[in-house]
DNA sequence: AATGTTTGTGCAATCGAATGCGCAGTGCTA
DNA sequence: TAGCACTGCGCATTCGATTGCACAAACATT
């Protein structure tokens, strides 16, 4: 720890001036300098056993090629294949993430972004996005490169890499109405995030597309994305006047609650009901029956979100972009033809 | 991004010397100052906007207050909840955490510590320990302060946080055995990882302990710690001479690929034979039949981790140390007496 | 009134690497 | 032989915060 060769202490074993050293261990300035020189230097170095300073560089460099990185609860399964994406396309550039978890607190997302800023990070990637307010996010992104993942703000000229709930809620709506279903039903997510917001509408529009008018005892709302929610929901559904055939849930772990209420109300699915989630988690298919789903490129939107901080990184003049991911249907056995009995 | 203020501007703007400023805005320090200064420097950063170059501090200071964490792959289930664990002390002591994914490779291992070395980050949590040679780790470790995660390396003197692998199988053996199992098979882990060899291990001891002889043909090895090995294992056992009544699975996976093969040779878990499991992973409640398996406090180990961590850091002399966390029994629908027909 | 003790603040050096500028030396041309 | 271009490398400064030491002023002590 203590004894830690400098640059000036290989410079010296070297018998060379410390920027020599210097530009002798960048290879892109080694260029520069008399081969021989270059390979004193560098035997010196790996002598000596000397590893460059990266905050001493830092200092100097204005620069850290480090990222940070915030998620609302990594152990949410979304965001383990996104921050591998994201870390993934990071270190092909030599860049390392920092991350850290919210937990949905506002408060503590101010707290980490404002550590985050004290450490001069080159970017930020934000997957927890309680800043609402739209001018807040401008007043961060004119600070700092900035990226939302996941998540939208309207408004606020911010980067954002999203998936396409629209494209996936209307292919899903797509299938069921294929296999005949008349009678289909929501399970909207809570109205405070984004996603619950863009599928319910995404759901209203595919409704009115597909088959005139919309009941108004199909769409239930959940309080929050889990599987009691689901649950309740669904029994709300079942209990309640005109039965749906199908269900197209905001999320899987709605969906699952369906399943739960749908086998203690003695029915069948697919057979009597279909079911559907969304976002094709682990485990979505190891569930009875396999769950019909729509998969979101969770490690995909990481990559590309890493990505355009780069870009906006290195941009001489950022450009505030907006990338919609493809979701893909994915059929398994939670869906089935309608039956008519 | 340019015009950010530094400490001298502040103390510009407050008209007194940097030093004093630096003094006033560390609560600590600020105590052998005139309340009017510091008041007066604290009003001054405010209006500025004022936020401390974390990377000019580390510099100085010798220390980065950032904790370098390498996991195999963080999409495995385990790892997340002891990230979490990790970030909640490391965040307490005002420490960031760096993340990455060696994904088994020992070669991104080496580079990701490398570049952790540069980084001149305060300490290392390794969960993925491909590091197997003791002396390697040693050096590692007198060059920065480490701790390994759910693994060890045996004459390495490198502290480390780890799950009690004998008492939790022992544990699950105790329990089989007072369901009156008799016959009670093992499916093994790969027997290249410290957990494999270790819950083997224990399997044996308990059985000899339990019950006299072992019969040979109860223990199979897997490949790794998949659904399909688990599949392939329970046939085999299955198919064998001296059919076992219950299977005591390395891990949760192993578990569900034996749920598959019963279920498939038109036998029922656990009328006609247990099945346990170990990791307690989401979802292992959420099979059929929900999974009996020991828990492991993953979170609390990520959590004694950072704690170790941080307590080595700011020892003189530090001391290493080894924790043991004990596992508990989760006990659920796969495991049932013993029929006897 | 003179000396001793706090208390409050400034000075300047330090951490380690990167780099614009400029100097010395070599080789070439007129 | 003077003039010029070019190559190779060193000097000194910069990045921003921290801190040991020095010193002045205010206060207490005898």
């Amino acid at each position: 720890m203590s004894g830690r060769p400098k640059l000036s202490d290989v410079a010296a074993a070297a018998n060379v001036h410390p920027s020599t050293a210097s530009r002798a261990l960048d290879p892109a300035l080694a260029g520069r300098l008399s081969p021989e020189v270059v390979e004193r230097v560098r035997r010196a170095a790996n002598q000596l056993g000397y590893s460059r300073n990266a905050i001493a560089a830092s200092l100097r460099m204005q620069r850290s090629r480090m990222i940070g990185v915030i998620v609302p609860d990594l152990t949410n399964t979304m965001f383990p294949p996104m921050f591998r994406g994201i870390e993934d396309r990071l270190s092909a550039d030599g860049y390392s993430a920092i991350l850290a978890n919210s937990d949905f607190r506002p408060a503590k997302e101010k707290a980490i972004i404002a550590t985050y800023l004290d450490r001069r990070l080159d970017g930020l990637i934000l997957a927890s996005a309680h800043i609402e307010d739209a001018e807040q996010m401008d007043a961060l992104a004119r600070r700092v490169p900035v990226v939302l993942l996941n998540r939208e703000i309207e408004k606020a000229s911010v980067s954002a890499v999203v998936g396409d709930d629209r494209a996936g809620v209307t292919a899903m709506f797509a299938h069921l109405s294929g296999l005949g279903h008349r009678r289909i039903a929501h399970i909207a997510g809570p109205q405070d995030t984004s996603t619950g917001v863009a599928r319910r509408e995404a759901f209203l529009a595919a409704a009115r597309e597909h088959g005139g008018e919309i009941d108004d005892r199909l769409i239930v709302m959940a309080e929050t994305f889990s599987e009691q929610e689901g649950y309740r929901c669904a029994r709300h559904l079942l209990e309640a006047g005109g039965k749906p055939t199908a269900i197209l849930a905001a999320n899987d772990w709605l969906a699952i609650g369906c399943l739960t209420a749908i086998e203690e109300a003695g029915l069948n699915c697919p057979g009597d009901i279909s079911v559907s989630g969304f976002n094709d988690m682990p485990f979505a298919d190891r569930v009875r029956p396999p769950l019909t789903t729509i998969r979101i490129p969770h490690y995909r939107m990481g990559f590309e979100a890493a990505a355009q901080l780069l870009d906006l990184i290195a941009a001489p003049t950022p450009q505030v972009s907006r990338t919609v991911m493809a979701p893909s249907l994915i059929v398994r056995q939670s869906t089935g033809p309608v039956s008519f009995d």
